[in-house]
DNA sequence: AATGAATGAGACTTCATTCAT
DNA sequence: CATGAATGAAGTCTCATTCAT
């Protein structure tokens, strides 16, 4: 039933088409999110923002809360795909090296998108929880679990592996967060050696 | 650093009666938000909710937001009223031995009033700065830097006071919230040794 | 009936806190009209203003445009007594030169009351007609016709008694008022020649 | 001198539907208006008087006072129309000729309109100026000062130009309004006989 | 009488969503 | 598919008025 490769792209420049406005939307959804927060994020601003009319809005999504689910999600997805590259460049590595570059990606990664962040983490919970937000912390959750086990020889004797995993991952992951949207006077280089420090004093021996 | 007027509370209760009419507008708020979060604790419901009628919110508070902070500072006096107690009980004690009661009957404290601590955490947009919040945190820090500096002997040599406080404060902060909130099957006597561990490996020479 | 009169000043100084209070309350409600116009005079603050509670108010009007009837009442007596006057003290003399008087003192007490004048004209014409600025207005137009007819003889032959009477008056009012209004730049002297210019333009043969 | 953009209408019709929405709006703003007042014209009462959903109201106009002012600004549209018209075909005869014929026009059409002009005088607050009936009446003025200068000598030597326009302008204005809304017993003829007598006597030598 | 707490109708306005063209 | 007009529920807040003390 394939078509014969000249009519083919009758459809997909409409398929493609779609896909660009979708993204339009969503990045138009980010921007306004950030510039007024997310009672200023009404459906027909996001839609102007757009420059598409308010009713083509819903001929993408069923609702406003879909649209402010896509914008985490995609922005989930870009963390997952940048973290994950991180991961695949440096986890031959000796774990502190792999560690700390992670960790030094992550917060870049936070502070490229702060405004974003800043409404995801102060706005956005009312929404409740993310599948693939919560999909990229469980996967860097094993990531550190795996190691955990691989290393356990030069940790504490008296590590609990899951009170270590959630205590590992709250803190780094909030002080994280806090320092991009805090921004203590603070450079970056010395809050990776401090959270590094940090991690480390936790799991010595 | 005090609050805009439009926040403040409007009329002082002279009488007997409006005092537990404001003491029950704030329960009945903090229940509101809890059952239908932000979004659905309309002005309306909330009183309702206070088995009162709408125009008396106004006569003690001159818009939503105003009471929004109000059972923010309600619960951060009585936070401070009782850290404070513990502080004064416990201060002559060894640092050690103090941090860690400080600890524990804070996370008891945020235990106690799990509900509410969510509501606030996840629920009520930032509204500007909570004054008494902040105020408690402030005297937090106080109490910590003074320990810092006092101890001064028994820590890592290359301790930036600020950025230590820093990270102290926000890591304290964030995970007895977090661990409160998110009921990872810790004990609580563990999470407090644990966090005292944390601490302690990140400060010891 | 009647009680010694030892006894008597216990009701008397009564009904005169009473009658001064009622003064406060009009004074009140002339500041607050002046000061926030119509829609900005609520029962509520012209109870602040006049320094008592706003249930009280209810004690002396039954409701708020009795208030504000009241105060245009007022208003209307004071420039009754005060036109009065001027007409007793000045009735002897050529009616082109009491006339000119009349205006004189008109125009300077709209002045005097500029604030209260433009209220009632631009905003309280909603509250319909007011007997005493009506009965005012009857009685000078009286006046008047009463010149007019005494001096018949110096004025065009053709004048019809009632149109005439109403053309002067609509005049006359108007454009005083206008004038406090609107503050042309004319000065007050100058403005009473040309409207008496006006009239005797208008009239003579 | 444009508008505060709080007060300019909001979406500009494209649609011919829309078109006679708005139109709607304005004819049910003004029945209202003549039927309830000014306070009891609230937008409900409009838009349902217009057969629209109070939610459509806001569509086209950014708040209730954008509404009056669209109102009057219809009103004044159409004045100048027609005052235009007549001052073209009028303007090349002798000025007590043309003079003559406008204040005949004007005050037909006050009394053509006299249930919106009604509403405009006693209901509608001032609004800060309204600019289009603002523009006609600065057109009319003009047209008298020219009258005036090019007719100098037929008139008093010792008019002063400004002071002069002011009169005339608030005299005519007046009276004519005041004719058509308080109805005294004077044919239209007769009325514009006695404005026309009157504005020849004040400016005769 | 006076106070101030309480009331509740109703005003203006916004916004997610639907529908006719 | 897109547009933009239309919807109507719901939200925040004010205010004249009443009531308990």
């Amino acid at each position: 039933m394939s078509r014969p490769p000249g009519l083919t792209p009758r459809r997909i420049p409409r398929q493609d088409r779609s896909r660009r406005t979708v993204e339009g939307i969503l990045d138009a959804a980010a921007r306004v999110l950030a510039e007024r927060g997310y009672d200023g994020a009404s459906t027909n601003r996001i839609a102007e923002a757009a420059g598409i009319s308010n009713g083509s809005l819903y001929q993408y999504f069923p609702n406003k809360d879909a649209i402010m689910v896509a914008v985490v999600d995609r922005f989930a997805d870009h963390l997952t795909e940048r973290l994950g590259a991180q991961i695949d460049a440096t986890m031959h590595q000796p774990w502190p090296v792999a560690g700390r570059a992670l960790l030094d990606v992550q917060i870049r990664l936070f502070q490229e998108h702060a405004d974003l962040l800043r409404i995801i983490v102060e706005q956005i919970p009312r929404l409740g929880p993310f599948d693939k937000l919560a999909g990229l912390q469980r996967r860097l959750t094993d990531l550190v679990r795996v190691q955990l086990l691989l290393n356990r020889s030069e940790f504490r004797d008296d590590l609990d592996i899951d009170t270590t995993l959630w205590m590992l991952t709250e803190i780094v992951g909030s002080v994280s967060v806090r320092y991009v949207l805090d921004r203590p006077p603070v450079p970056h280089e010395r809050m990776v050696d401090e959270l590094a420090d940090l991690v480390i004093g936790y799991l010595r021996k």
